[in-house]
DNA sequence: CGTCTTTGACCGGCGC
DNA sequence: GCGCCGGTCAAAGACG
């Protein structure tokens, strides 16, 4: 085998594929909210964040609390977001070098503290001898041509926070690639919630960064955040260790298991737990929304739901997160910004019922 | 038993 | 048309 290859396999893309949060489809499920302003959205941007580091925040903004961007007026409030903004791209690549400029707003780059590195054991790699069968039959695919539609969200995440940094959906990894250019493999992950999920999930190290994550997701999920056992089933397993290597400690990457979390919650069964870990933390160092001014599809044959983001709410809403306070802290003095993101499903209960629409 | 990861093979887009 | 490359498939085996 490849050493170079195999070498890059050690790194943990288990361990990053929890670390961020997706897009969802819930945008198109829920009420579209009012731009304030629509020429503001052509407005410069102010990087009034510390270098693309949250300012004084004590805990992650759930990426998942942030779908639905299209519907926030970033400039009108872009001076309290927690999070920077960066210049829209077309590709991750241009998106780590992108620089805070006054360009058309499609893209945004969030920033969140960093977060606890998880530790578990590694296991010996067992041999063994994957891969199809010459010859193997192979049903058709679709043509490609409207993934590059898809709406993308890349997100760089610090290669520490790895470990524990997690979102509220499951992925299964469906395959890994050298790129070309990169010394680091690309991990490709998609939901395993639900077959008829689109959405996709790309992890790689960042060349030029050696200690950023760059994950990018790529369509939406169309269903709720998996909470029910049978969705999370087998997903809590311990990923199968590479081989013993060198490697294998240097990027901070590691095996996230049940054992290995921090307290995540009261979740008896491991998928419960699962989810606790998930949402226990999200340490984005940055996040960038690139539909690439196309708006995001919705999967056919998936049902859309705003149980997904009750889940998210209610977990922001526990006093073990704190998400949600510090996700409205910057907002506390401007109430008809508060607004925005309660969402009344009738029951006129003043709680913020299904989701967040930003 | 269901779902996971691993990883070589296969496929299609794209540049030349 | 050809080759490169990225993305996906799917067999095999592991895990809980």
């Amino acid at each position: 085998m490849d050493m170079e290859y195999s070498s890059t396999n050690d790194w943990d893309l288990q361990a990053v594929v929890r670390s961020c949060g997706g897009t969802s489809e819930e945008a198109e499920a829920a009420p579209p909210l009012r731009r304030l302003h629509d020429d503001d959205a052509r407005r410069p941007r102010t990087a009034d964040t510390c270098g693309g580091v949250l300012v004084g925040a004590g805990h992650p903004l759930r990426p998942a609390l942030l779908r639905d961007l299209d519907y926030l007026d970033l400039q009108e409030h872009g001076r309290r977001l927690p999070f920077s903004i960066t210049p829209s791209s077309s590709s991750r690549r241009e998106a780590d070098e992108a620089a805070p400029l006054d360009h058309d707003v499609d893209a945004l780059i969030m920033s969140f503290p960093p977060a606890v590195v998880s530790t578990s054991g590694q296991q010996p790699r067992k041999q063994q001898q994957p891969g199809r069968k010459p010859g193997a039959h192979r049903t058709p695919r679709p043509k490609r041509s409207k993934k590059s539609q898809l709406k993308k969200v890349v997100c760089e995440v610090p290669v520490a926070d790895a470990g524990v940094s997690t979102d509220l959906w499951a992925w299964r990894k469906y395959g890994q690639k050298p790129i070309k250019g990169s010394p680091y493999p690309r991990g490709y992950y998609k939901c395993s919630s639900l077959k008829a999920c689109m959405a996709r999930k790309l992890v790689e190290r960042s060349p030029a960064k050696p200690g950023v994550l760059v994950v990018t997701y790529i369509a939406d999920h169309c269903h709720a955040v998996p909470t029910m056992l049978n969705a999370l089933a087998g997903t809590t397993r311990q990923q199968r260790p590479a081989a013993a290597s060198p490697d294998d400690d240097d990027d901070g990457l590691q095996t996230t298991t049940p054992q290995s979390h921090h307290a995540g919650g009261a979740a008896s069964d491991a998928s419960a737990r699962r989810v606790d870990d998930d949402s226990a933390d999200a340490s984005l160092s940055s996040m960038t929304v690139d539909d690439g001014g196309i708006s995001s599809e919705t999967t056919p044959g998936c049902d859309e739901s705003g149980d997904a983001w009750q889940q998210v709410v209610d977990m922001a809403l526990d006093d073990d997160y704190h998400l949600l306070g510090d996700f409205f802290r910057p907002f506390d003095d401007d109430d008809d910004f508060i607004d925005r993101f309660l969402f009344d499903d009738g029951d006129g209960d003043g709680v913020l019922e299904r989701r967040v629409s930003l």
